[in-house]
RNA sequence: GGGAGUUUAGCUCAGUUGGUUCAGAGCACCUGCCUUACAAGCAGGGGGUCACUAGUUCGAACCUAGUAACUCCCA
């Protein structure tokens, strides 16, 4: 049968991917083997897969792969979270479109419409994953709203309540006022602007007097309940206890002092605003001042603007403006740079606001967190990332849990009667029974009972996932909770270090007293060339599946992972999927060499073939080694760089060459089947970074049996090898390139045989590698000698002289020149040495060992020269 | 404004306790080859003041200080 020579990878990925889920490969259940366990950082329920989960979970897979074949019981737990916000915003949208307003829907029918979306649209991102060849156990899928999920989330939030750790409280907080809901800090993007510095007066009340501030929003003075000036600054000490006119709308404010004030900036005095910012919000509390909201949750103005009610925030700050400038109000108006806040979600302008919400108190839950990876019971790859996570931590602020959605988690919160009276409980009916006891009356129903219309933050529940996808908060009892709990491996990007990573370790040991997974793995961000981060809206990302579809999910993974060193950020070019194909169809080729070779038992087998099976044994078994050491410390892209040279360079490019048969014919059995055997061998090697051309290569390469794979063999092992033999032979690699250079110098073909010469000393000669010369250099002859030679091109490796006589197409000119450029360099060299050695406090100070190796150096260059000089003066002659 | 990090070849990155196995790898580039496994290939080759400056040291890509540029986090 003919093998085509381009590998084509679209059916063949296909195939095994539906031959390892029919024979559930990636099933896990609990038995008396170690464990291997990772929990899929959950896509967004609402997402497609993008550039960074392609990198994301090629990593997972590679780790649980490779896990899977060292013998271990791999479970890797596939789900989406529930994504609050986006998802709302999708519903709603969509519900737009179908000419219905939410605000029109119940809660319940709204919820009826998400869930219908959820089921239809939900799965989109799995799907996709597969086709990138994710091994999850699939049959575990979780998401974070499904029963178990939820139950465990309403029951921390209530055993929190319980220990005092959950509060209402006014806070600023940043408002969406397009999603109408609270998002965090976290969830806010800075972007920076050009904006507009306001110069406008107040006048002093009872005094032909003005004080001019400076701000960027002239609407919120209608929010104003102080000036404040610096109590340093001699220009406004004689505004001291005097109160200012805001303004418009005449409201008399107090002047007071701070030295928060910045006097450098703007005028000096600085308008106060408590409502509407935070810095303000703080000096409010320490002066005691009033605080006047005037905005609605939509962001228009409210009543207490007494000015342009029920106008938006915008066209508010236009008219306030203008109608300033009518008035005589603004001095002056100057450009001004600054940054402005944007919702991460709705890319509406945040606007801070005072508000009612539920929060979590994190400092003393957190220090548990804190210590674990200060102590390295978790361990953070790479490592500069305990820094950021420590500062983080040790600065760690409450948490505001609740969002203004019905999508979600709803508050186990139930309000008595309508006040801001409350009970915390699982269910309505327990939450009666509470508020009974509460109140001391019995004749309470769930008539009385109205819960709290919020959703907790999507976080909320994700913080809780590697305990809950095995649901540990309800049945923290049940088998596969106590075999996989807690997780391995969590393999993610730094940017969500804080606001996921950071709340899975405060949960994992508030709630199970144990650690949620040992290692974390931060890889970097995908961006284009540009290092511009991919996104949707800039168009500078390839859609992943066409990826896979163009190279290959062999060549996408291969391509994601060569470039991408742990907490690097990884550049992405077409250059990368492109290496991963090419080196794919290298591996098919090699494939089709060996299966084209026809045995004859008769023959022996050569004494190049026995050397080179030995060598490569070395070679094999370092590689694997260092490749071992390399997944050790998490340097994937180094331990496949070095599995793919192992491959191409030293298998196919040397190995194969030295023991390939001449043009149709045998090949001798022993030879054959050791290649064999190597082979099998990379193919395990390789295959968690490429799982199907090493399945299809390894299905084909013996017979094998139905239900057989390649993702359950044994990993191959490291054995013992011998360093020298590695050492000899890339000192021969060395000779033979130099053999070749000759040859395409003087334009020899190489079906032109020719001889050398060798003139032996102590270094740089192996004479069990001579039969590997001969037949990568085409020798005619390979011949020791005692003398020099003439007429011929020579070259020295350590203190042995390799002559290729060359009569016809010697020139003497060149060839002394080529000496005397050798001569030249070792000079060279020879002179820094003795400068060296001559240096008394070198030879004083440095170690014996350092000294010697100079002392080596020296009369190594001098013999050098010595032999080169001999070499021209025989030409000469 | 506070904190962390980065700077090595055209690009992306390695360089472990300072010492010729320290200046490396892959890709890209250049030259020659369609040599019956592979042109998605083979063989060979060029390329770096290790950001800059000063210091410590017999010796610095590596240690110290300063400077510059960039990135991220927090405010």
């Amino acid at each position: 049968m003919e093998i085509p020579s381009k590998y084509s990878p679209q059916e063949i990925e296909e195939k095994w991917y539906l031959y390892w889920m029919e024979n559930k490969f990636f099933n896990s259940i609990p038995d008396e083997r170690q464990k291997y366990c990772i929990s899929i950082p959950p896509p967004n329920v609402t997402g497609v897969l993008h550039m960074g989960h392609m990198l994301n979970n090629t990593i997972q897979d590679v780790l649980i792969r490779r896990a899977r074949m060292l013998g271990l019981n791999t479970c890797w737990v596939p789900g989406t979270d529930h994504a609050s916000i986006a998802t709302e915003a999708k519903v709603v949208n969509k519900l737009k479109s179908e000419g219905i307003n939410k605000a029109d829907l119940s809660r319940e029918e709204f919820l009826s419409h998400a869930w219908q979306w959820k089921e239809k649209h939900g799965g989109i991102i799995l799907d996709q994953l597969k086709k990138l060849g994710a091994s999850c156990d699939w049959d575990r899928t979780a998401f974070t709203m499904d029963k178990n999920l939820s139950d465990s989330v309403i029951k921390v939030f209530i055993e929190l309540a319980n220990q005092g750790l959950i509060y209402r409280g006014i806070r600023m907080v940043n408002w969406d006022p397009k999603a109408m809901t609270a998002v965090s800090d976290e969830e806010v993007v800075y972007k920076e602007e050009q904006s507009k510095l306001y110069y406008i007066k107040y006048k002093i009340e009872g005094q032909d007097d003005w004080i001019t501030i400076a701000t960027t929003r002239p609407e919120t003075i209608l929010g104003d309940t102080a000036i404040c000036i610096n109590p340093n600054d001699t220009r406004y000490t004689h505004l001291k206890d005097k109160k200012a006119i805001v303004p418009l709308i005449n409201r008399v404010i107090p002047i007071i002092e701070d030295e928060y004030v910045d006097i450098q900036f703007g005028t000096g005095c600085l308008k106060v605003t408590p409502a509407h910012d935070i810095n303000d919000y703080a000096l409010g509390i320490k002066h005691n001042l009033q605080t006047i909201d005037i905005f609605q949750d939509n962001g228009t103005l409210n009543e207490n603007a007494q000015i342009f009610v029920g106008m938006d925030r915008f066209e508010a700050k236009e008219m306030m403006i203008k109608t300033l400038q009518e008035n005589q109000y603004i001095s002056k108006i100057e450009d001004y740079t600054n940054k402005i806040g944007y919702s991460e979600r709705s890319f509406a302008v945040i606007e801070p606001k005072l508000s009612l919400q539920w929060f979590l108190k994190m400092q003393e839950i957190a220090q548990p967190a804190l210590n674990a990876v200060i102590n390295g019971e978790i361990k953070i790859y790479p490592e500069k990332y305990v820094n950021t996570y420590k500062h983080w931590m040790e600065n760690v602020k409450d948490w505001c849990i609740s969002r203004q959605l019905w999508w979600g988690h709803r508050i186990p919160v139930y309000y008595i009667n309508q006040t801001n009276e409350y009970v915390i409980a699982e269910t309505l009916e327990k939450a009666v029974q509470i508020a009974r006891e509460k109140t001391n009356n019995q004749s309470l129903t769930a008539e009385n009972l109205t819960q709290d219309q919020d959703v907790l933050d999507t976080w909320f529940s994700s913080w809780l996932w590697p305990i809950s996808v095995f649901n540990g908060i309800n049945e923290p009892e049940n088998p596969d909770y106590k075999y996989y709990y807690p997780t391995d491996d969590l393999i993610t990007a730094p940017e969500i270090l804080f606001f996921w990573v950071a709340r899975m370790i405060i949960a994992g040991y508030h709630f199970t007293g144990h650690k949620p997974f040992t290692n974390v793995y931060l890889h970097g961000i995908v961006r284009d060339l540009k290092h511009r981060k991919m996104s949707k809206s800039l168009g500078n990302s390839p859609e992943p599946l066409e990826l896979i579809a163009q190279y290959g999910a062999d060549g996408v993974r291969v391509g994601m992972l060569l470039c991408s060193p742990a907490g690097n950020d990884m550049i992405y070019t077409d250059d990368l999927p492109m290496q991963g194909r090419n080196f794919a169809n290298k591996m098919w080729n090699a494939f089709r060499l060996i299966s084209g070779w026809e045995i004859d038992q008769e023959i022996e087998q050569p004494i190049y073939a026995k050397t080179a099976i030995q060598w490569f044994e070395q070679v094999l078994n370092k590689n694997i080694e260092n490749i071992n050491q390399y997944f050790k410390e998490y340097r994937l892209s180094d331990a496949l760089m070095t599995a793919y040279k192992l491959f191409w360079d030293e298998f196919a490019s040397w190995y194969l060459e030295i023991i390939k048969p001449q043009y149709q014919k045998p090949i001798d059995k022993i030879t054959l089947q050791k290649t064999v055997v190597f082979f099998d061998k990379l193919l395990k090697i390789l295959h968690p970074f490429m799982p199907f051309i090493t399945e299809e290569i390894w299905q084909l390469l013996e017979k094998r049996n139905q239900g057989e794979t390649i993702m359950l063999q044994n990993m191959p092992k490291s054995e013992e090898y011998d360093n020298d033999i590695i050492v000899c032979f890339d000192e021969l690699k060395q000779i033979i390139t130099e053999i070749r250079k000759i040859r395409q110098e003087k334009n020899i073909p190489n079906k032109d045989a020719i001889s050398l010469k060798i003139k032996t000393g102590k270094e740089g000669y192996f004479d069990f590698l001579n039969s590997i010369l001969a037949k990568s250099c085409n020798l005619c002859n390979l011949e020791i000698v005692e003398d020099k030679q003439t007429m011929s091109v020579s070259f020295l490796n350590k203190d042995t002289e390799y002559f290729v006589p060359l009569e016809n197409c010697i020139n003497i000119e060149e060839e002394i020149a080529k000496l005397n450029k050798d001569i030249d360099y070792f000079q060279g060299f020879i002179t820094a040495v003795q400068r060296k050695l001559e240096n008394e406090k070198f030879v004083k100070n440095a170690p014996e060992k350092v000294i010697d190796a100079e002392r080596k150096k020296l009369s190594d260059a001098q013999n050098k020269i010595f032999s080169l000089q001999e070499q021209i003066n025989i030409i000469k002659k």
